[in-house]
DNA sequence: AATTTCACG
DNA sequence: GACGTACGTGAAATTA
């Protein structure tokens, strides 16, 4: 017996738990927890040089530490639902590996622990512990015994039990003792924590000795603390202190790790669905030259059976690899630039993937990673003059000859060509004359899978779905200022960056695509989302018109008012400071002018948001008047008219948003740099930023809209019968509610009824509150409870409605929108109530507004082609979530709008219309 | 890097 | 009875 490992089964339970995202079997059975530690396991049986392996486990919550301290671990509550069926799968998966399960009745896995590894130290062996509780810390001796935490791979020794505890292992039990320990309810000494107790225990050595002479305490308070809960702190070590000596039933030489059975685990892995880790283990006895086991199938293994990846110089290998590629029908391809923004940097290099670790990267713009940081300078030296060391520009393909030779791969209809992010690299691409199509996108498969539980960056996703690591470009090229451009990177290092993401790509691309189908996604991401990139690049790179010379007028104007504001702010606040510092702000309303609205937020610093300087303004005061004024002012001006201005493209003269597809928990794109879903429309003073934007000479902007379309959803989704109608009959839907809730005819109705009504039915799509909705309304919370109440009693459906939502979230994890869209819902299991109630109304939002996405996504997928087929030349710019904005040559913009609305309102057939508003005009103000 | 504020749907 | 919220985004400026 040389090394024995014990793993705390019942603490890797509830970390994986909670650090990984819900995931369910075919059958519905939630299995996270039990997927972390499938893949743990694996991890440790195939790293490990331990001869023997036990996984310990807790039994039931009573143990002898209840029997002198009740309270212990009491008050926690019971484990979420979502993981109680988890609890048997697990042991499953530890028989499924051979190894043995261990537990006791009255005894705590640690204490087990403790035992095991005394015993396992009197027979000469070496311990790992596999876990990161720090109530194990005590046990970690320095070349005996050592604690490993299994999900950040990290080893935790002396050193580490000297960081978290302030002394070494022998005297943890004491630090505990005196800091005690709240989420066990073990007491403590009041007033005393970690940082305080390792102090104490330093000076006086343990805590006997300590408690014997806390007379001499200097701090009264600390002093009268340990006198008084002297007993307490002894009650808490021997709450803490793990027992060394429980009579195990199991021998330790049981222990002895044994091959596990194949077939066995094969047909656990399959049971619980978790294919990716049985086809790494079919690779890995494949590669140890075994049969592959009985469970296995067909399935294809996207690990490789060697890593090779090759650097294309000459025009005959990549020639070589253009012909593979072609005859296999599909390729990986990333594209590796000078710069981050995909509308103005340059291609430096191209990597393809054709098989796991079969990758190339084929070198284009790459200069000497010695000369000067500017090309231009580096290529000056060709008449050989001063410089002691020449530019040697790397061996390269010709530009203009490689991307005749890509060209036709990259178009071909007959090759899928797979890219993670694919957008960015077919922007760049396009601007070598060169239209990838058709393409893959993983980036995107991984949003449709996972949605919001985990980021889709490539670093990440093979970290998580391959177990590898990826060069990361920081190790490549620096960070900060020092951070050198891609061109710059020596080519070998070059090559195994670059073409390591294609060779990741094409693994993650395998998996993707089996996932889809098993979890029923294919739909959504074949229908809806991977259509979506084509257009999308498509509409980015025609950017948007913006009248640069208007916007730096209004600019001159803004500052101009902002100037006489700050003047006028000045003079009503008795002194000069920054208007747009909320902190001088807030200490000179509150403070200073002794104004009534305190301290708000968890910072304790005032709020000077604008709901709480209208209620000021309202009471007359006309500082947080005029400092609204400058506020809106100063927004229009820096973040609309000098960014915009900045914005537009020196290549092509127009603004160019990028639109991100993975990032809104609803399925909803976002849009940045610059993002131009939240231009100004709501004041006067905001619509002069919209009147920049402005069609191209001979053309018209062409603006539409969906009328409602989240309060249909609704209608639909929750299937409202009176709400229904209403749409049908072309009503004004928050007349009909308001009559419908107030008894009062929709003739002659008082605007401000009507304006009650407009806003509950906002608050129903956004899971309504009455806090909120008396927020929105100025009205108390009484009254804003009858209000729902009175919708409810009028339209009982959206009460059911809301319930189901609730309650399939708290199931699963996630609800799904009327297209089959999956939006997660962290949080909906939460112990925090404000928690819970968060994720309540995000789960009741989202199928709505996720509904309201996919609709228009339709819309945006069948456009271009309905365009062209109607012998138009109108292009799509820009969407705003229920809006879509085109660019149409004059004479054309009047046939346009049919077509447009058409193809808008038979985006999805509910069970209501849907209602297109459409203008046209020369700016973007006058369309809408 | 985090917080606050505010623009949009 | 207190808590602290309307849903979803991105950008600029201040503060720590």
């Amino acid at each position: 017996m040389k090394h024995v490992f014990l793993v705390d089964g019942s603490g890797f339970i509830f970390r994986a738990f909670h650090a990984l995202p819900p995931m369910t079997r075919p059958d519905g059975v939630p299995v996270n927890a039990v997927y972390g530690f499938t893949q743990m396991l694996m991890k440790l049986v195939a790293d490990t040089d331990a001869d023997h392996i036990a996984v310990v486990f807790d039994t039931a919550r009573q143990t002898f530490r209840n029997d002198f301290y009740p309270e212990y671990k009491a008050h926690r509550p019971p484990p979420p639902d979502d993981l109680i069926p988890q609890f048997a799968l697990i042991r499953e998966a530890v028989r499924a590996f051979d190894l043995p399960c261990v537990e006791m009745d009255g005894f705590e896995a640690d204490d087990l622990i403790a035992t095991y590894a005394r015993l396992a130290r009197e027979a000469g062996a070496k311990v790992t512990i596999v876990s990161s509780d720090k109530d194990l810390m005590q046990l970690v001796r320095d070349g005996e015994v050592t604690l490993f935490d299994a999900m950040k791979n990290k080893v935790i020794g002396g050193e580490e039990v000297v960081e978290k505890f302030g002394v070494p292992p022998e005297k943890v039990v004491d630090v505990q003792a005196l800091a005690g320990d709240p989420t066990d309810n073990v007491p403590g000494v009041p007033g005393i924590g970690v940082k305080t107790a390792a102090q104490l225990i330093a000076e006086y050595g343990d805590l006997e000795s300590l408690l014997a002479r806390a007379g001499e305490i200097k701090q009264p308070k600390r002093r009268q603390n340990l006198l008084e809960h002297a007993e307490a702190a002894r009650v808490s070590r021997r709450l803490v202190l793990l027992r060394d000596d429980c009579e195990v039933e199991v021998p330790l030489d049981t222990f002895a790790v044994k091959k596990p059975d194949a077939d066995k685990l094969a047909a656990f892995l399959k049971d619980n669905g978790f294919t990716s880790i049985l086809t790494r283990m079919q690779a890995k006895l494949a590669d140890a030259g075994e049969a592959p086991p009985a469970a296995a199938g067909g399935t294809a293994v996207p690990v490789p059976a060697e890593v090779t990846y090759e650097l294309i110089q000459t025009v005959a290998d990549l020639e070589r690899w253009v012909e593979a590629a072609t005859a296999q029908g599909f390729v990986a391809v990333d594209t590796e630039t000078d710069g981050l923004d995909c509308h103005e940097c340059a291609l430096v290099g191209v990597s393809l993937a054709i098989a796991p670790g079969k990758a190339c990267y084929i070198p284009l713009r790459h200069v000497d990673p010695d000369a000067a940081p500017e090309p231009e300078s580096a290529q000056g030296d060709l008449l050989g003059g001063v410089a002691a060391k020449p530019a040697q520009r790397p061996q390269q393909i010709d530009l203009a000859e490689a991307i005749a030779r890509l060209k036709p791969l990259l178009e071909s209809p007959a090759v899928l060509k797979i890219g993670h992010n694919i957008k960015y690299d077919m922007h760049v691409l396009a601007r070598e004359g060169v239209r990838v199509d058709p393409i893959d996108d993983t980036i995107v498969m991984s949003y449709v899978l996972d949605g919001t539980t985990t980021g889709h960056g490539m670093d990440e996703l093979a970290k998580r779905h391959l177990g590898h690591t990826c060069i990361s470009f920081t190790d490549l090229c620096g960070k900060g200022k020092a951070q050198i451009t891609f061109d710059r990177v020596p080519l070998d290092k070059a090559c195994a960056y670059a073409a390591e993401d294609a060779d990741i790509t094409l693994r993650l691309h395998a998996l993707f695509r089996r996932r889809l189908v098993e979890e029923h996604m294919m739909g959504v991401y074949e229908g809806l989302d991977r259509p979506q990139v084509r257009v999308l690049a498509d509409m980015e790179a025609a950017g948007v018109k913006v009248d640069a010379v208007e916007l730096r007028r209004l600019s001159d104007d803004l500052g101009a008012r902002m100037a006489e504001l700050e003047v006028q702010i000045h003079a009503l606040a008795g002194e000069t400071f920054n208007p747009g510092s909320p902190k001088q702000l807030g200490e000179i309303l509150f403070d200073k002018m002794g104004l009534q609205g305190g301290k708000k937020s968890k910072t304790g610093a005032y709020s000077t948001s604008a709901d709480i300087l209208e209620q000021l303004a309202a009471q007359g005061h006309d500082l947080p008047a005029r400092v609204l004024d400058w506020r809106q002012v100063q927004k229009l001006k820096s973040t609309y008219a000098d960014s915009l201005v900045g914005q537009i493209s020196p290549r092509t003269g127009r603004v160019h948003t990028s639109y991100s597809q993975t990032v809104a928990s609803t399925g909803r794109l976002s849009s940045q740099d610059p993002n131009l879903q939240n231009i100004p429309i709501r004041t006067e003073e905001g619509r002069k930023i919209r009147r920049a934007f402005v069609a191209a000479e001979g053309c018209k902007l062409v603006s539409a809209d969906y009328s409602q379309i989240e309060l249909r959803l609704v209608a639909h989704v929750a299937d409202i019968a009176a709400l229904k109608r209403a749409f049908h009959e072309g009503q004004d839907i928050h007349a009909i509610t308001a009559s419908e809730m107030f008894g009062v005819p929709v003739e002659g109705m008082d605007p401000m009824i009507r304006r009650r009504a407009k806003a509950i039915n906002f608050g129903i799509i956004y899971g309504i509150s009455a806090f909120g909705l008396a927020a929105q309304l100025g009205i108390d919370r009484g009254e804003a409870k009858a209000y729902i109440d009175a919708y409810f009693a009028r339209f009982p459906e959206i009460r059911d409605y809301m319930e189901a939502t609730k309650a399939e979230a708290k199931r699963q994890g996630f609800v799904t929108t009327f297209m089959g869209r999956k939006c997660y819902t962290p949080g909906i299991n939460d112990r925090n109530p404000n928690m819970r109630a968060f994720a309540e109304r995000a789960a009741i939002n989202a199928p709505i507004q996720g509904g309201a996405a996919d609709i228009i996504k339709t819309a945006m997928r069948r456009l271009p082609l309905a365009l062209t087929d109607a012998g138009l030349k109108t292009t799509m710019l820009l969407q705003v979530h229920d809006e879509l904005i085109f660019e149409a040559p004059v004479d054309e913009a009047e046939a346009a709008v049919p077509v447009i609305k058409r193809v808008m309102q038979e985006a999805a057939t509910l069970s209501v219309p849907l209602d297109v508003d459409a203008g046209i005009a020369d700016t973007w103000a006058e369309a809408h």
